[in-house]
DNA sequence: TGGCGGTACTG
DNA sequence: CAGTAC
DNA sequence: GCCA
């Protein structure tokens, strides 16, 4: 993980370097049975294994190496093809995803699991399952059941990948990258978003018409009875008076309203890759509706419980329309898809690399690739950077290393005591993936505020310098200072000890009533947060990080005017919330712990 | 065919 | 305003 | 990219 960007560091490569290392099936020389691959698979399957150095025999030959195949296929049928009694004890029979997964990687993957026989004695007997399983059983099987197949998927990750993180680097990532003009910017012809973003004049936030908890006159505290619903009443009034269509529960396409699987595994992981390479070619074009219809999909066909076998199955995915069906099937076909062949690799690993600076995205790391630069030491020697850049790119590696909870927990409690001793009461609470339990976190998410509503006010810039003085927050990327009650800081922060790594840190300071619906936006996922707004929208309200406002018009036609309190609105009313599930019950949806919104 | 979040920073 | 990030 |  920390040497990614040493692969591209040199460049010195030649043609025929690259096309020698295009021949990475040399030493296959296979037979592929047609039978249960079908005629079209198997066809691709030869021409591909050709085109990258292999051999293809129509009967077995002393040098015959492999035989692939249909991992459905039985052993006896083999042998009837192959019109032999006994598998040669010299002969790897392979399922073909073997070869598919090798071509869509680039390279040789590894046989074992693939393995179709180990040894084999000629004689077709089914074998009991836990028998099959066994690492060493050399009563291996051709008659695989169903059963089998699904544990063989479940655990083929350890060998076609076991990043699980988006490491998987492009396969051509350890080759230098060439010099190369690129004619004109593809990205650039992009059509930029037709509407003209609807004028934001610097407004700034008003939630002055909030509708305050009681917050009764001048006693501090608002206890909050600790509990998670000492706010239910004033929800269901609200609840009470909308239309009923909009208090319905929402059904479980929506990704907020279901827990995000921890025990569906990813049955598709095959198409998913491909898919994800593609994603990022997007990402890479700046073209981010195309990346979140990507995302959706890929999402969708996660959650999907059972392998994808056609075309027709894969459009009925939700969110999963014609064209990303098709590219499925010439996945589930072919193993792989050409449309990576066209891809440059070199520039979408300089994109890669590059984007990964934080402070620099697609335009200018295409704007890099146009001068030439290629590699981080370009980058270092030639680039023109601003401040962002320049810091993303000195703790490159720091940055793009992910932090083990226990570390977050640390600085989490550098951060709280500071904190506490400017303001006893301050409440500071790590958000993000750190608080949806991920095992790692990208950087940490810090939120804080007051209970008593106002105290948290003047203890941003204090907590700042605090943290500057002992020599823990050690840069400042972005310092958004929006008015008294609101405050941002994207910063950098270092733990004391030597050997630390430096970490990405936000400290977001918000006045309490907002307080739920920040924790529930910081806390994301961002793709739960997008569910989430779109469903708020669909019911007439509004979803921010400030608040959520029912009854809000988006086009003011002039149909029913929704009221609450004794206000009329077009922008809605923002409804007091007090604790997350508040606003999970303003939306009719079941309450979702934080690890369950890791969609 | 248009929408897919809204906002605030840097340069 | 474009680009980037949250 | 997908969807209404």
């Amino acid at each position: 993980m920390s040497t990614k960007d040493q692969s591209i560091t040199s460049k010195t490569t030649n043609k025929a370097d690259r096309h020698q290392e295009k021949l990475f099936l040399a030493d296959v020389k296979a037979i592929i049975i047609e039978a249960g691959l079908g005629k079209t698979r198997s066809a691709i399957l030869k021409k591909q294994l050709i085109v990258y150095g292999g051999q293809y025999h129509r009967s077995i030959q002393s040098d015959t190496t492999h035989i692939i195949a249909s991992k459905n296929i039985k052993l006896a049928r083999l042998c009837t093809i192959l019109k032999i009694d006994t598998i040669p004890s010299n002969l790897i029979v392979v399922d073909a995803d073997w070869l598919s997964q090798s071509l869509t990687k680039g390279q040789l993957i590894d046989v074992g699991q693939f393995n179709l026989v180990k040894r084999v004695q000629p004689k077709t007997t089914s074998v009991q399952l836990d028998k099959a399983l066994t690492k060493d059983d050399n009563a291996a099987t051709l008659e695989h059941g169903k059963k089998e197949q699904i544990k063989r998927h479940s655990d083929a990750s350890p060998c076609t990948d076991n990043s699980d993180h988006n490491e998987v680097p492009p396969a051509s990532q350890k080759r230098p990258l060439e010099e190369k003009k690129i004619s004109s910017p593809v990205w650039l012809k992009i059509k930029r978003g037709r509407f003209s973003k609807t004028n934001t004049k610097k407004r700034a936030i008003d939630n002055s018409n909030i509708i305050h908890q009681p917050l009764d006159s001048d006693s501090d505290y608002v206890e909050s009875d600790d509990d998670n619903n000492a706010n239910t009443s004033e929800i269901e009034m609200v609840l009470s008076q909308l239309p009923a269509k909009y208090t319905a529960k929402p059904s479980s396409s929506w990704a907020c309203a279901r827990p995000s699987s921890l025990p569906v595994k990813n049955r598709n992981k095959h198409i998913t890759d491909i898919l994800e390479i593609l994603q990022k070619k997007y990402e890479n074009l700046g073209d981010q509706w195309r990346v979140k219809g990507y995302t959706k999909a890929i999402s969708s066909i996660k959650n999907y419980p059972r392998e994808i076998t056609t075309r027709e199955e894969a459009e009925a995915i939700p969110n999963i329309g014609k064209r990303l069906a098709d590219k499925i099937w010439e996945i589930i076909s072919c193993g792989h898809l050409r449309k990576l062949d066209y891809m440059d690799n070199d520039v979408q690993t300089a994109l890669n690399v590059f984007t990964k600076i934080w402070g620099a995205g697609p335009a200018t790391a295409h704007n890099w690739i146009a001068q030439g630069l290629y590699t981080l030491d370009d980058i270092r020697a030639k680039a023109k950077l601003n401040y962002h850049q320049s810091i993303g790119l000195k703790y490159y590696d720091d940055f793009n290393e992910r932090i083990p909870r226990a570390e977050v927990v640390e600085i989490e409690a550098v951060i709280r005591e500071e904190a506490t001793a400017i303001e006893p009461g301050l409440e500071v609470i790590t958000c993000g993936s750190y608080r949806r339990e991920k095992p790692t976190c990208g950087d940490v998410d810090i939120l804080i505020s007051h209970p008593n509503g106002r105290s948290h006010q003047g203890a941003y810039h204090k907590l700042l310098r605090r943290l500057q003085a002992k020599d823990f927050l050690t840069e400042i990327l972005v310092n958004q200072d929006v008015d008294i009650d609101h405050q941002k800081l994207l910063g950098v922060c270092k733990l004391p000890e030597e050997g630390r790594k430096y970490r990405r840190l936000d400290i977001i300071v918000v006045p309490y009533r907002e307080w739920a619906c920040s924790l529930l936006y910081f806390t994301g996922s961002g793709h739960f947060n997008r569910s989430m707004r779109l469903l708020a929208r669909k019911k007439r309200m509004h979803l921010s990080e400030h608040a959520i406002s029912v009854g809000v018009l988006r086009k003011v036609t002039a149909c029913s005017v929704l009221k609450y309190g004794n206000q009329k609105l077009t922008r809605g009313t923002p409804v007091p919330t007090k604790c997350e599930a508040d606003i999970f019950a303003l939306l009719g949806l079941d309450y979702l712990e934080p690890k369950d919104r890791d969609c």
